[in-house]
DNA sequence: ATATAATATATTGTAAATCAATGTATTGTA
DNA sequence: TACAATACATTGATTTACAATATATTATAT
């Protein structure tokens, strides 16, 4: 139990949110997708991310089709289904809601000590 | 794996962040810190809040003091300690930077489609 | 007095998910 | 022909939130 567990926690809330949001912004492959997350400084492995695109496959968010590359074997590139784009705008809205809470929640005053008495209600 | 899962992924992340942040206002007693919670749409249930206050103590970051109640048993009144305050500074600073990334990664534009040929590279 | 309700701290077992490590397969290059 | 690079994929371990339940204290109702 350290900081840095916190804060990898705080990463991995967002990670299905960020990842269908790449996704919807264009096509993808896994290997786009680490880039572009590590670009946002949101790090993720391999062994997360496909069991991952997997899920959201099986869910029916999302849908992929073989690309064949000059450079190695072909690649899953990834689209949005028509029900991925509809839980993409739910979870833009968690966010935004969540995001107001918690700044909100952050950017509180100080309180002053609680007394026995005071406890009492 | 459904939209409700992926959002209280979302809430779990922040959920130390916040019951740090809550703590720092002023000492609290757990019912005090899942009523706030609550009342921020982050629910949280005492069968996570007692062994993730533990963990807050046992890491140093808390501690706490008994307070007697009248309608009720004593309670465990929480308080950070300076290492607590310390690390909340961090974790702040690490939230605003999440925050920020993850607005930027989800408010881009629409990319065009992938041929095989631009997938060579 | 005794039983019940309310409050409060705490633990146990289960399920889910990330990570590190590794496996399998394909293509290009030495 | 062997090796390196690329890419998809799985396995085992660890963490952790949750639901359910346990334990204890105080107030209230009968």
């Amino acid at each position: 139990m350290d900081i840095q567990n916190t804060q990898s926690q705080m990463r991995k809330g967002v990670l299905e949110f960020c990842i269908l949001s790449i996704i919807q912004q264009g096509e993808v492959y896994p290997s786009d997708i680490v880039e572009k997350m590590k670009l946002a400084n949101l790090h993720i492995l391999e062994g997360t991310l496909y069991p991952l695109l997997t899920r959201l496959k099986n869910a029916g968010l999302l849908n992929y089709r073989w690309v064949e590359s000059i450079s190695g074997p072909p690649r899953k590139y990834f689209v949005m289904t028509d029900e991925g784009k509809a839980a993409f705008g739910v979870l833009l809205q968690t966010w935004k809601e969540m995001a107001t809470a918690v700044d909100q929640l952050t950017t509180q005053k100080t309180n002053s000590t609680v007394t026995s008495t005071e406890a009492a209600s």
